[in-house]
DNA sequence: TAATGTGCAA
DNA sequence: TGATATGCACATTA
């Protein structure tokens, strides 16, 4: 039998890793049980119990009388001098500190339980930065949402802080948690019959959410169960227990990484909180109340529901759901889950039912099996939303390939493909703009889209939702009735107000993966990052020093140095034998710089069959190691092949980008026995803009923990043979093409659409019906840059009549004509 | 009928 | 911030 690990995720915990539950088996039993009001007793009565004293908190003045400063140094830091508290005696074996004033806590992260209390800590904030050593979180109202509906309790969050904190626990922080997560966790949203219920255990909340203007209207009388004179129903709260996850169904001897870890430890920095559990054993078998609201109204509900702190968790228990067929569908056996993707795992299904939420990984860190090992726990059917027809099929592919469900179970529905599964329960495929599609649609399209409407999902897999308007979101999430949803992204850009959307449109984030332990675990590639600073050349320089903002991103992009460097690189790495990737979000210098290297390149408009094509050799010819993209490469093209990755252009520092690309590579196979190392090359412009800009876009990842290496020379650079623009005469050309570009392109006329030279295509839309009469230039001419002309012209003079085309009608139609 | 081009949205 | 890429529906073509 294979030694999976095997956990019993009744747990309802960011402790799975701490103990099993077979040694606390009262554990779960507590959760939820207490009343609000009781709840602040209790804390402080636990906190008297003399479990820890030298944890008891003391009293700190907020707002500190100036005298209290003790020393002439205090001065210098002010509000942030920190002094004050008094750290415990055995502080230098406790991994974290806390910040009085804002919620930071900075975390050892190489103290022995910097592991455990990462779990936790991911739990329950937000993990700003992590670098290598000093690891930094912020507790927010968000991350606390989160903690309490993965299954944490406000005195579990309070006592295992202090238990880890080096400082006793400022009673402003007790406080927040306090406040924020009082009212977390007791609201819940249920899905019944095809139609919403707002639950909960306590009746007067609900109460009082009726009473709320915009919650109470919304109500629909439900004319189902027995109505009590307060209008509310009552039903019997579910059992659940036992369950267990698929991919992790072993007998439950197997003492996997929870036990190893934890003896392995010694004293578990929890425990005192879980003997605490034991006393509580009240269990009135609550009766659970509910009222109904119209499937139109969740949206505005779950909103407003957030704007009052009482935000509503959203469950599905699927395993009482008799209602809903249940689908054939199970891991292989064959079908290994890490343990990063079972701890998240664990956080969704940790009460036994299905959490909706946010699971955030890694780009090759297999997001995909976590979807599928959720859907095969669920059992009922299931809807996977992606962004691309590519990612569909890639989706129905590894679900064929991880799990049992039938072929015939399967449909796929874009719009090429319209199908619809023919059984009971079964899995589709689609896209979000297929499904949030507001125009007319075509009649099979809309036949399955009445199908999908017309029945209840059981679970909806939102593949990349970082990347998909909140608005399109909105329509999907009401028009799809889904018990469970899970979305999954690479990177939750945070500072985005879309976050909170997503907050409540899909769920709070269950779980998010440290890059750095991936790498070092070797589940991800090991990726050295540096940015190569290339100075420009003094007549480059001069021109961009003249220029206006627009073109001086020409300038620096086509920089000749960087040229070079980017030659350098390529040929350094090629012989090597890594397989290179360039990225340039400029389609202009991306053609300049793949026809003078005389590589293959792909951009938006190269049509798939060249794609493929291109993509194929990549994969497997020995002679193409290098490969040109632009922004398409971004997302949607899967590249396992590549271990190296240069970009010439970054613009606009979208740190969500960075990342993105650097996904690219992390899924680097084992392709040599070396390790996992991969590359990442930023090439930059000395004293440019693009400086400011590299410097914004790498921040996600420093705080990733990757460290940049600054190269700004690269050895043996000038000796490499055929160096592009050695000679002055040769930059000298360059910078008259580049700025001729411009001149041209202020120029009214067309010009001649060129043919396509190696690999990457002329745009078929850029290649317009009315031009090929036109000259062609002769395929495979150096001064093949012509391609590049085009490009530089037609995007120029999009925007020169962009200001006309409000003016003329005649200059409108010309530039369309000209677009296509 | 399949492939290709065009318009539009987000 | 602005350009780029993408996907779907519909029209046109061979």
């Amino acid at each position: 039998m294979s030694r999976r690990p095997a956990v019993n995720y009744m747990e309802d915990d960011f402790s799975s890793d701490s103990y099993s539950d077979e040694e606390f088996p009262k554990r779960r039993k507590k959760v939820n049980k207490k009343k609000a009001q009781s709840a602040m007793d209790e804390i402080k009565k636990q906190n008297k119990d003399t479990k820890f004293e030298e944890d008891e908190l003391i009293e700190i003045p907020l707002d500190r009388p100036s005298d209290f400063i003790p020393d002439s140094v205090s001065k210098v830091f002010g509000s942030s001098d920190f002094s004050y508290l008094k750290l415990k005696p055995d502080h230098t074996s406790r991994p974290i500190w806390i910040s009085p004033n804002d919620g930071r806590i900075i975390l050892e992260s190489f103290s022995p339980l910097s592991e455990q209390a990462q779990d936790f800590l991911v739990t329950i904030a937000e993990p700003i930065s992590r670098p290598s050593f000093i690891h930094e979180y912020r507790i927010t109202a968000y991350s606390l949402y989160a903690a309490v509906s993965v299954g944490l309790e406000t005195d579990d969050i309070i006592s295992v802080l202090n238990r880890l904190s080096k400082v006793p626990v400022a009673p402003s922080i007790v406080n927040f948690i306090r406040s924020a997560t009082i009212s977390y966790g007791k609201v819940k949203l249920v899905l019944k019959n095809n139609r919403y219920h707002v639950e909960s255990s306590q009746a007067d909340i609900l109460q009082m959410l009726l009473k709320d203007e915009v919650i109470g209207q919304l109500r629909v009388k439900s004319d189902t169960l027995t109505t009590t004179s307060d209008g509310l129903v009552r039903t019997n709260k579910p059992k659940s227990d036992g369950l267990v996850i698929a991919g992790t169904a072993v007998p439950a001897s197997d003492t996997s990484i929870t036990n190893t870890f934890n003896t392995a430890i010694g004293s578990d920095p929890f425990e005192d909180k879980v003997e605490e559990d034991d006393e509580d054993e009240d269990d009135d078998i609550d009766k659970v109340h509910s009222f109904e609201i119209a499937s139109e109204s969740v949206e505005i509900v779950k909103k407003r529901c957030q704007e009052i702190d009482y935000p509503v968790l959203e469950e599905y228990d699927f395993r009482n759901d008799q209602r809903n067929p249940d689908l054939d569908i199970d891991l292989k056996p064959s079908t290994q889950i890490r343990p990063y993707q079972e701890k998240s795992l664990s956080k969704m299904f940790g009460n036994g039912r299905a959490r909706s939420g946010i699971i955030v990984l890694p780009c090759g860190a297999g997001k995909t099996l976590v979807g599928i090992t959720a859907a095969c726990t669920i059992k009922k059917s299931v809807i996977v939303l992606c962004t691309s027809s590519v990612s569909v099929m890639q989706w129905r592919q590894q679900f064929l390939q991880w799990c049992t469900i039938q072929p015939e179970n399967v449909a796929v529905f874009t719009s090429e493909n319209k199908e619809m599964f023919t059984g009971d329960a079964g899995l589709v495929v689609s896209t979000y703009s297929m499904v949030a599609n507001t125009r007319n649609r075509s009649h099979d399209s809309q036949k399955v889209m009445d199908f999908l409407t017309s029945r209840e999902w059981g679970f909806i897999i939102l593949d990349e939702v970082h990347v998909v308007p909140a608005a399109m979101f909105r329509r999907v999430v009401t028009t799809i009735a889904a018990h469970a949803k899970l979305g999954l992204t690479a990177t939750l850009v945070r500072e985005d107000d879309k976050i909170g959307d997503l907050n409540f449109l899909i769920g709070p984030k269950l779980y998010e993966a440290n890059w750095m332990d991936l790498a070092q675990k070797g589940h991800i590639a090991n990726v050295q990052c540096a940015e190569v600073w290339c100075p420009m050349t003094s007549e480059f320089y001069q021109e961009y020093l003249r220029e206006t903002s627009r073109k001086r991103m020409l300038l620096y992009i086509m920089n000749p140095t960087k040229f070079q460097a980017c030659q350098f690189l390529i040929h350094y790495h090629e012989q090597r034998g890594d397989k290179i990737i360039v990225f340039s979000d400029n389609v202009y210098a991306l053609q300049e710089y793949a026809l003078k290297l005389g590589k293959p390149f792909i951009y938006g408009s190269t049509p798939q069959q060249e794609r493929m094509n291109i993509l194929q050799n990549f994969q497997y010819n020995d002679q193409v190691n290098t490969i040109f993209l632009s922004k398409v490469g971004d997302t949607s093209i899967d590249l396992p092949e590549a271990t190296c990755l240069i970009q010439i252009s970054s613009h606009y520092g979208s740190r969500r980008q960075e990342a993105q690309r650097l996904g690219r590579i992390l899924r680097a196979k084992r392709r040599n026995d070396e390790g996992f190392n991969a590359f990442f090359y930023s090439l930059v412009s000395k004293d440019t803009q693009e400086m400011y800009y590299s410097t914004k876009r790498q921040a996600f990842l420093v705080d990733q923990g990757y460290a940049f290496k600054v190269i700004t020379h690269l050895h043996g650079m000038e000796s490499l043979p055929n160096l592009a623009y050695s000679s002055a005469r040769e930059r000298r050309e360059l910078l008259q093409d580049v700025l001729l570009k411009n001149e041209d392109a202020a120029g009214i006329e067309a010009g001649e659409d060129s043919e396509n030279i190696i690999g990457g295509g002329v745009s078929k839309r850029v290649r317009s019906g009315g031009q090929s009469s036109s000259a062609t230039r002769t395929a495979g001419s150096l001064a093949g840059l012509a391609g590049g002309e085009d490009m530089a012209y037609v995007e120029y003079s999009r925007n020169k009549n962009k200001e006309l085309k409000e003016h003329h009608p005649l200059i409108q139609k010309m530039y369309y004509k000209k677009k296509r």
